[in-house]
DNA sequence: CTGAAAGCGCTTACAG
DNA sequence: CTGAAAGCGCTTACAG
């Protein structure tokens, strides 16, 4: 059914059906009702693709995630073996966007990128007009051009989980987690249970999440007068292995801390196994705090306490700014964090 | 940039660039390369509500996640204390669709649904004319009246981890897992292993999924001529609390099994649980195996072995099979169920 | 082989 | 307050 059949059925023109369902003012009560109950009696929807190519807004946004294949903790194997994305904030974030955005009476395309190739094909989406704009999910410096390029062009842009630094003038719409609040909870919560000798496990330091990690934990700790000896600090890469090796490194020192700061719970995992490996158990022996809450965590034994970011609440104030933005038609910077709370398991104790 | 403007500026007409785009014969080799070199160096992409509306496919489908909430292993809240979907098989699915649809270059779009109200809204997005068809993920009986009414009107339908019973008439693709075989496997494993005395706590029976691994279980046991006890069968419905009632049950038979097949690992949590408490330890007391191979099985201690249903094989397989059908233009009904395979961890022993 | 023209179903000035 | 008409950027018969 056609704008113009339902018009004819009532006696009106489809200039009119149009006015009512974009609510256009001055039109009498009696119109609007007469028309809504046709509307509902047809079921009648106006074609998206002529509404947009008329010039309305299509009301369609993209979610991109960018291969996060090497940080993901678990890989599972598809049957032509390509990996499948088993990164623990991807069911989240799909789901808060998809959530908010059908709130918010928005339709999400969802993009997947794993190589250059792939982003040539999320360009060819906003070159086709489907979409107002998009949540970019976990981009590095390297996909900035693209993304301002994308901006410059009118199209509005969120960008979650980027480890790309902020720059003012670009107008994008930055949400992140508040890593640094993040590390600081951690490194409170060991203080508070008479810990003094803290070690930390960093995450790859050309990340910007693993940075804030790291100069949380640092603040925090001479903030509250202790000190931290370099043969305590084990650069990581946020995989399992390098949370193992880092035990093995930091286990060698001179003077062992009574508890490590591991900076995401896929290293704690493997910090875990080396804990086992070398006779120690946790939290006799070393108290360990992570950090992401993945949803291992639990399961661990014993259950990791860590710092739980909500991926959700990230993707949801992200999809609720950009949907904002493109409603205002104008794009202003902002940038926000979210908070971190840390969630109390068995992995630490009071010395 | 509009088709017209390219055309210009290499002295075609618009409907030449059309052509070359949508590869029609008859056009000289010449024509075609001068028009794709133009479209590269121009950057040129077609509008695609102008495409869809002058009658060409949108190369759009949309999938359609129904509400698993009740069977979801663990919950998380968002700040609105909306559930998030943290469903197992929600991120392989939606993962292996959006690679597998790009693979062919369609775009999807994706809708999560938790109520009668949200399914409204999916209909809109047929209505709207923004989809050819759609995959389905978990729907009930109740749904397939609103499913056989898109197909009736030419959308194309497949429908995975559906607990509906297959319809022949009505020309839906079903891509399920076998679960059968996969309680065929668990059994065979258990049987090799030395067991003869074997429990069984089913899922929900009402749920096509649930019949299934029950009947694999139960008729493997006979093929093999071994009895299944009626106190040894405990109807679970899928949730951890299930599962650990169902051990408490079993275990006040007088005749204990030395091994339980339990029908999925969100119950096996369950049973592990109750285990524990009744001061016994997996495998030396009691042989255990889960199904689904979730993302905690490795991790539960010991490590379970459990049967794996590859979602991203269905969910892949559901894919190329929708847009198969979406470009032949016809539908017919096809079924086909997807393997399972034995993930041997450290749960069960031989005896 | 290729161009001119109709038409897809809307939205939006333009009139009245 | 409301209708008639132009126009959005394509695709597809229709001619030639």
């Amino acid at each position: 059914m056609r704008s113009e059949d339902l018009a004819k059925l009532i006696g009106v023109s489809r200039s009119t059906i149009t006015r009512v369902i974009n609510n256009y003012p001055d039109i009498p009560q009696a119109t609007r009702e007469k028309v809504w109950k046709a509307i509902e009696k047809y079921n009648y929807a106006p074609n998206a693709s002529a509404r947009k190519l008329a010039g309305a807004k299509n009301k369609m946004i993209a979610i991109v995630v960018l291969d996060v294949k090497s940080d993901a903790p678990h890989h599972l194997k598809t049957t032509d073996d390509t990996l499948i994305h088993n990164n623990p904030f991807f069911a989240p974030v799909i789901n808060a966007v998809s959530d908010q955005a059908n709130k918010l009476n928005y339709y999400v395309i969802i993009s997947i990128v794993y190589s250059r190739e792939d982003l040539k094909k999320v360009e060819s989406i906003f070159n086709q007009k489907m979409i107002e704009g998009a949540i970019f999910v976990g981009t590095q410096e390297e996909e900035n051009e693209f993304i301002f390029k994308l901006i410059k062009q009118g199209y509005k842009i969120a960008m979650i989980d980027t480890s790309a630094v902020y720059s003012k003038e670009h107008n994008a719409i930055y949400i992140n987690p508040d890593n640094y609040e993040g590390s600081a909870k951690a490194v409170n919560h060991l203080i508070e249970l008479g810990h003094e000798n803290i070690g930390i496990i960093t995450g790859s330091l050309n990340k910007l999440s693993a940075k804030e990690r790291l100069d949380g934990f640092k603040e925090t700790l001479s903030y509250n007068g202790l000190k931290l000896s370099e043969d305590h600090i084990f650069q990581g890469d946020f995989t399992e292995d390098s949370g193992y090796e880092g035990i093995k490194y930091i286990f060698n020192a001179s003077n062992m801390p009574t508890a490590i700061f591991i900076s995401n719970d896929t290293m704690a995992i493997g910090a875990y196994k080396a804990i086992t490996e070398l006779g120690l158990t946790i939290p006799d022996d070393i108290s360990i705090v992570g950090f992401d809450n993945s949803f291992i965590a639990p399961y661990l034994t014993p259950p990791l306490t860590t710092i739980d970011i909500s991926f959700a609440d990230i993707a949801k104030r992200a999809t609720t700014l950009l949907i904002n933005s493109i409603e205002a038609k104008e794009q202003n910077g902002i940038v926000e964090k979210i908070n971190a709370t840390l969630i109390n398991r068995k992995s630490c104790k009071r010395i």
